[in-house]
DNA sequence: AATGAATGAGGTTTCATTCAT
DNA sequence: TATGAATGAAACCTCATTCAT
């Protein structure tokens, strides 16, 4: 299992660094590999070609972000405590990672069409995690019983994606951990004002 | 004024439609000249670059519906029904528009950031209607007093963009419009429940 | 004929200032019309093409040097004196004409082999009027009775380019006009030293 | 160091028969890679761009040419002596390589400003070998103490290039090398008569 | 396993020239 | 005569991938 080698992880993290440094279009695989300290045709020793970098970057980073995510909320707590918990960990990844921010956030969506239905794929494990905790949620009469579920995730998902990508894009100028608080309220209550600030 | 004449907006369909049928980076100015049914020189008579043309393009589509949403909420009317009305002409526009719907949700998305920045300085209008709306609404007492508008608007933003680009992901399969009112009620409401369904 | 009328000599005027100002490869035929007060296409009312354009420019403004100096070395006077009043009547026509200078000293040196084999045809003329002095300079002793004709011609050729054109490259910063005289002395002289400076 | 790869001189031989054969503006990266056994991208693997390769090329052959007169005027002789075999070696160096001799007294010219600034850059080292004799020339006696540096400098490079493009534009019909002597005579003695065949 | 020199396909843009008005 | 909008051919360079060592 190449997985297993130290070589493709390093590979993995030269990538993450050489398309936050560089971006996207000008990160070469040459660049990569020099990043990584390897020749370039070491690169394909572990990789099919290029693509399979970035797809192995998004599986490795954002599947260990989900397993984790998903332990998180298995335990007790209300569905709204669990979102709290999820959308603190999605910042805190960002938050501590400033190149995987970079990547994830804006140079990866200028991959393909192709590239970005494969990413896709890598997060229905994080939309199936949402719905688990919408789900719950409606179940324990947290949340609105007619709700969407498909609608709700892509608010849930919408939102914190749309945060995060303005905090990149606003150079992280503010910290990012303490919207997670009143985001996870926004989604909680929407906009609308019912006489009482809770 | 290059932008008055025919050929004008004759390029800037061709090259929606050429994009949306071959992907953003299949749309050779080659392409989008024989779309046009123009010589390839032709376009460089109206666009400084094949560049000039995407962000005239977006410049075109999305800045006349910002203009149209911003007249359409000037009147009368609560916060939470202009918001809806807006909501609703952002899912008329791409449902009523197959090819502009594929290149603004997905093939767009993939251009490099200079261009993305350029873009996104469009979008900023857009955004500043959705300000308007929420201020408008805090104003009224319709929506709580203490909301943060720049999470409210990346929540709104990001909650309608990701409905948008799911249900292009997902090949148009159901009905966008019919999505405006419940995304409505949820923006408002929030995934909450309060004992009362609206 | 095309020549009397107006228009013929204000687009080779305008040749002459759109190369000097813009150089060979960027003096675009837009660019001539545009400073000949002509549309494009009028352009080729007048001229079969572009090249044509470029060698009638070299015809007219040799053309008239080279009659010029034909008259001027018709009458009395010895070899050594005609030679110098040509050398003058050369460096004079450049000094002059500031546009004409880098034109044809620097520009139209990049045009292609075939059109600069037709500007050799024009400067035949002025060869043999170089030609026509040394051999009046050989018949009437002046001149080294073993002097090959050919040779004496391109010394003196070769000179007159080299000097006045580094005067161009160097931009003119020293008066090109008092050259002539040690340029004269030089020639009839050569470098070697005899024991007495005359 | 790419100058030591084989590859390097590979590529500028080609280039020198390409550009000699199918002149400046038809040596298309193509060509020359062809020409040169190797495919295009190779060649951007020695060499930054075509005009690289062109300067690089001027380079090679001239500054090698230039260090061999150097070499050969630094010991004993006259001047006059050591200007004849520069002269020669001059000739010899066109004489001996027919494509080189087309290159650079034809096909080179018309390359743009930037270039030809570049390639002057060059030639002033040939330059400096002219001065240097000149002046030896005038201390020892040889030449007339009161030669302007510069313009005799200007006559011998001037007569020289002359010689050797006119050799180069009639299809180098006869020996260029039977012609160094003759010049030689002229530049030293030019063109006057003083009763005395020398 | 590792290297890195070599490959070669593919696209944007310029500009001389034409021709309908 | 004069216009100027439209034409369309043509080339430099990049970079993912291979393969002999």
């Amino acid at each position: 299992m190449k997985k297993n080698k130290p070589k493709y992880m390093q590979i993995i993290d030269a990538a993450v660094i050489a398309i936050a440094e560089n971006g996207y279009h000008q990160a070469q695989v040459s660049k990569i590999a020099k990043q990584a300290g390897v020749a370039d045709g070491t690169i394909y020793l572990y990789f099919k070609n290029k693509e399979d970098i970035l797809i192995s970057l998004f599986e490795e980073k954002m599947g260990n972000f989900i397993e984790k995510i998903d332990q998180m909320i298995a335990g007790k707590g209300t569905a709204a405590s669990k979102l709290l918990k999820m959308i603190e960990a999605h910042f805190s990844l960002l938050y501590e990672d400033h190149h995987l921010a970079i990547v994830t956030q804006l140079e990866l969506r200028q991959s393909n069409k192709d590239l970005r239905h494969r990413i896709n794929n890598v997060l229905k494990g994080y939309l199936q995690v949402i719905d688990k905790i919408i789900i719950e949620g409606i179940e324990t009469g947290e949340f609105s019983p007619d709700l969407d579920v498909r609608l709700a995730r892509q608010m849930i998902f919408g939102t914190i994606d749309e945060a995060a990508t303005s905090w990149v894009m606003n150079e992280e100028k503010y910290n990012l951990l303490k919207l997670a608080s009143p985001v996870h309220h926004l989604l909680i209550n929407g906009c609308g004002f019912r006489g009482v600030v809770e």
